[in-house]
DNA sequence: GCCTATAAATGGAACGTTCCAATAAATCAA
DNA sequence: TTGATTTATTGGAACGTTCCATTTATAGGC
């Protein structure tokens, strides 16, 4: 059926009597050709099974079609989802991304970019992975290959950044424990690496301040950004002379270890310890008790990303709007009920 | 910095005072140069911001040096690990796998191999989208070009396969329920159109059988393979006229979606109703209850396909050894405590 | 000092496309 | 018929590399 070695256009043009020419015409599906030739050029293609090559194409033409998704934590759900919406947009666009993963490791990172540039994109979404040097994309931009930044962005960069608002969001998450009547509060997770910290540890702020919540009682606890790192900041959290009520989470992951850690103790999240998530994954809404998080809509985010990019690729151009979505706080059930008519019996006491 | 064209190895020559060839091998660290000459061509690929361009290479050369990596559900943490596996070894080995997604839609998927095999890849590891047809990979077959599939196979398909021994799984885990004295017993989620399905249930029947248990005491209930449809199946399981006691469920969504709607009935998972998982996801070990469920190490998988793929690109061949996965059960806490000396108040009531 | 062996560097052809300019064929105006 | 116009098709050069066969420089043997 196929010969050994991989057919050309030149065998195409043989079998069906025509030129290699015409059959690039057909290949570009230009309206040069006779239809009936055309035809007969596709039957040969079919034929020989025939294979494009993409990359001697790229030598002639201007841009190629692959565009690059680098994205640090393929395993948070959270980068799934947000991957998902920008192959949604992709798809439409007649374009298959290409996802690598560099597991927020900078070195790492380094050579997938290299390789993905090596590889001719035509452009770049990435979610920069933690601790990433400021020159690390010079090489990209002197090149004017277009980049966008999904999620996270670099300290001081002029690439275009798609994010969710993270001050803004942080901000509700705290209004809202305040107005439960929670007095005394704790962020956990997360570290000043990251300028995402930054962002939802400011509106956390804020809100204190502006509420009247007395500086003495708003904590500060750092750890991973994980289940585990969740489990930490309670830990620790609950080991303090006066410890705090509630706390908001750098995100959803962090929140379910604070959850489970507080089970572990006996402790009933929500009615005991109030714990609010950031992000809302789509388990928040399955975990037991559902969370309370800051949706941001990730997939959104990924599609505006997408069409961005492509409009910057259309565009011939490397400058673009940053956006920043919208957020909205979805209050569930570990927060505790509203009314403050809870009757239970105290926990089984802190055991550390 | 650079100039506005992109540089080209005549550029590299031009600057470094020899000709394109020295540059070109240079580039491929080839011994035959000397160091000195080396050096100076190396910082004139710096000065003038080179980039390789391994499209117009692969023209020329033998083999390309990407691997794309196609997973038919991103979104499934499952598959995050086996990619994760994948690319620890492939990164040893000085190369970046493209993954891209086909969410479980064969047409996506098409086209996802079509690009992939226009960009001219190395070879291919699959997890085949659900409904793919036989014939999906003949093109890609008589093109030559390595494939392995992982975790999944197709019905009458001579390409690899690394994949978890679900047969034997499923018997484990089984046996571990008719162990804790359960005597109805029902199989959650999934549907035929699934070899893995096939597989499990294999291993499911087999124990019953061999274990005494009665046919009409064997329950299946297809599903969504997913947390909803692991809802769906227990609500379904629940309104027989003889409920079974214990539940195998196809994957650890579905036996997440079970506890859930066992917690929503105010019925006690693991006091209750027994289920146990299948693929220990990272998750299940943080769930409440913490999930008993068949651990298949899908990193190590993805190693292992990685590994495959490369010796079958070393030696340039299309064929090799299947690989069946051991497997192992974890017990935890949804199959109730070993001992059956509980003593809890009744949950707070069944409020649906 | 000459010949040979080795080491280092080079020019040219080839890889599979695209695109432009040019040709050939068909149609039309006169 | 002839020339002009339109419609289809075509050959050739170019894209940026690799690889082979040469050439040039360096060293070694006698």
């Amino acid at each position: 059926m196929a010969s050994r070695a991989k057919a050309t256009i030149f065998d195409i043009a043989r079998e069906a009597g025509v030129s290699k020419s015409t059959v690039s015409l057909v290949l570009q599906g230009s309206g040069l050709i006779r239809p009936e030739t055309a035809v007969k050029v596709r039957k040969a293609i079919e034929d020989v099974g025939y294979v494009y090559n993409r990359g001697a194409a790229n030598l002639r033409k201007a841009h190629s079609n692959v565009i690059g998704m680098v994205i640090n934590d393929l395993t948070n759900p959270f980068f799934a989802e947000l991957a998902v919406g920008m192959e949604r947009v992709f798809q439409s666009a007649g374009i298959v991304p290409f996802i690598a993963n560099t597991a927020e490791n900078p070195v790492r990172q380094e050579e997938v970019l290299k390789s993905l540039m090596e590889q001719g994109v035509a452009g770049l979404i990435v979610s920069p992975a933690r601790g990433t040097t400021p020159g690390a994309f010079r090489r990209l931009e002197t090149a004017g290959v277009p980049i966008v930044f999904a999620m996270r962005r670099l300290p001081e960069s002029r690439i275009p950044v798609i994010a969710p608002d993270n001050h803004r969001g942080a901000y509700l998450a705290t209004a809202h424990l305040i107005g439960k009547g929670h007095r005394r509060l704790v962020f956990f997770g997360g570290s000043p690496d990251l300028v995402v910290y930054h962002e939802r540890l400011g509106g956390f702020r804020e809100a204190c301040e502006t509420l009247g919540i007395a500086a003495r009682d708003v904590l500060i606890i750092e750890g991973e950004t994980s289940r585990k790192g969740g489990i930490a900041c309670l830990e620790t959290a609950l080991t303090m002379a006066e410890p705090p009520t509630a706390a908001l989470c750098f995100n959803d992951a962090v929140a379910f270890g604070a959850l489970l850690a507080l089970r572990k103790r006996g402790l009933e999240p929500g009615a005991d310890f109030a714990v609010v998530g950031f992000d809302d994954v789509v388990e928040a809404e399955h975990y037991m008790p559902a969370l309370t998080s800051v949706a941001v809509d990730s997939a959104g985010l990924g599609e505006r990303a997408a069409h961005v990019m492509l409009k910057m690729i259309q565009s011939r151009t490397t400058r673009a709007e940053d956006h920043i979505g919208a957020v909205n706080l979805v209050v569930r059930e570990s927060c505790g009920p509203d009314r403050r008519t809870r009757n239970r019996p105290a926990g089984p006491g802190v055991t550390v």
